[in-house]
DNA sequence: GATGAATGAGAATTCATTCAT
DNA sequence: CATGAATGAATTCTCATTCAT
């Protein structure tokens, strides 16, 4: 029994993905979701509340995997023996490589389900608190020198977010990711007062 | 006659507008559009093909802004008797002011036409646009000493589009917008080779 | 100004007929009439109460043809001096070349505007009115022995209304006409107590 | 669960030919359809893809029908032992009989399913497949001597059907049917060279 | 008379949700 | 718990008709 629902619940969240790809959010009904994942509508509304919960949730594991990620990234940014920079471009990677595990999925939740992604903790929230945790580590590593901790926390912040989802929306863009990676770590070493570790004037 | 239909067209907008931000696009009905724009759903229909019409043409006179923006300080860029760095921040300012004039709006743009957004030319299609002009006017600049052109050109664009919209949309969070424009800026000039300009390490 | 009236009444009506056989009675709108015939839907509106009336002023055009075509051929008929089976068969190739003028156009009167035929004097009514001539005539030719005048007339104009109808409706049938109507010539000898004109068994 | 699908597309079906027969095609919503059946909307739409398919369907139940009713009387024409004019006027008077059981429907059809009526396979067709059916048939028979098959059995087609057609529309014509048919008889022997069978000239 | 923008009642259709089985 | 038929409020959109210019 506890089996069952388990799978329940997931079959639902897999077809409401694909349909969201497929079709998005308002072309998408819930006797539909059901009906591809095999299940009754009775059953759907058995473990959702209503089409909107469905969704909530499948944003929400999404959040929850990127927020784990940033979380350990962040203990190893705050780690004095490992290199600052070589974190953050870490974090950059495994970001886009959970983007790119499904990336028309990651568009859709982009694209359709803007109007979910304000409630709270949503992305926004989750950046707020990113930019308030990253400050203090700026300020607690002796060897990163930000001129001023928030602002370039800020920045760091929409920087990571913003590029490692541009890298992936905008794949058909004909540039190499490589290259645009180099480039931001360049920055980012930059922010952090190591002017000399991959700089052009070197 | 043509007097009737421009404000016509003009009024249904602008309730359209109004209802965005209060309701989000899926709770608006075109009836309700014409209710508030004092007009019938008839004339709703007779200069819109259906509901999404109309969002989509406020969102692309919103586009049209934006682009007349970009255009005139890329123009302003690629002129060498002006500061390339000056360039960018003034752009920056005036894209926020742009959001700022009806960030609620700008908001609800983001937020609730994400689906709408995708259509060709949309924004993401003048982000790559813009990238191949920057990347053309960073390599005509004798000032300016990129290192990898393209990369710089996709990261400055990057930058510029999602700081502005970043500064808006986050606006609660308790910065001042004044030291995250200066870290931008800073930003920007080491990505073109200015590092004696405003760097920490001077 | 008389002119240009007729002239508007005239571009209405072939413009309405041409919708009509492209797409029906319902899908085709008074501002789409107008438009096609090159006129306001003003004008429409100044000469025809509403639709409908387009539509049962083309109709009642087409009767009107029909009945005096119908009327002329009963003139012949009651003509003791010619051969009253002639006079059916010029008829019914009469009525056949009127519906071949058009045939699309005939097709749709029977098709769409079904709704209209009942008015008075339809069809049906004028039916009526002619098995009461027919029956009439068929007593007063001397040469003509009908067994049952009324039933007769009656057989007579259904079998010329419908023949004339199917010939042309159903002309993609792989079969030539004239024999046909030659069966109908044959049928009509018989009923008229002709039995050795050009019966099989002669 | 069968049981009330059943029910319902009856019902619905019910109410339909009531309102066409009330208030014509183009009168009759399916709202109102729903509401007079005693269903929702909804339900009307989960068996039915829209206003046009119920009608149809009750369209195509009523040619089923006539089809039948073809069809046995056929089989009987083809019956060597059986009188073949005996067969059509079976056939007649059980289309007229069919037609009676609710001829203001019948007459409904003809007057406003026009449009629909001309879907494959239509009556039309079905016309088209007798007339063949029955050429052969004549053929077959070696009590039926008809000058030229094809024809006669064009013409034998277009005489049942429109007769009983007309029989029960223009049923206010003040004649009484037997002497009709009993004309109808006469013909079709003439037709098949029963001249002696019930010829007035005998 | 002509025009065509504006009207708005009304129609078709959808779909989230319920609930009897 | 599962099912899926039934519901009906709500929405989009059409189009015959009017009337100010």
């Amino acid at each position: 029994m506890q089996r069952r629902s388990v799978d329940t619940v997931e079959v639902i969240l897999h077809a409401a993905g694909r349909l969201l790809v497929a079709q998005g959010y308002a072309r998408t009904s819930t006797n539909q979701i059901a009906r591809v994942a095999g299940v009754s509508v009775g059953s759907l509304y058995q473990y959702f509340a209503n089409k909107e919960a469905v969704f909530r949730e499948l944003v929400r594991r999404h959040h929850e995997e990127v927020h784990a990620l940033v979380e350990a990234h962040l203990r190893e940014f705050a780690d004095a023996r490992r290199d600052p920079v070589e974190a953050i471009d870490r974090l950059l990677r495994k970001l886009i490589e959970l983007h790119e595990r499904n990336p028309r999925l990651m568009r859709a939740f982009a694209r359709e389900l803007g109007a979910l992604r304000d409630q709270r903790p949503g992305p926004r929230a989750a950046d707020r608190e990113a930019v308030g945790v990253v400050e203090q580590l700026i300020r607690l590593r002796d060897d990163v020198h930000a001129e001023d901790p928030a602002a370039t926390a800020w920045l760091l912040v929409v920087l990571v977010s913003r590029v490692s989802e541009s890298l992936v929306h905008e794949a058909p863009l004909d540039l190499d990711s490589e290259p645009l990676l180099a480039q931001v770590r360049r920055v980012v070493a930059f922010l952090f007062g190591y002017p000399g570790k991959s700089s052009y004037s070197q």
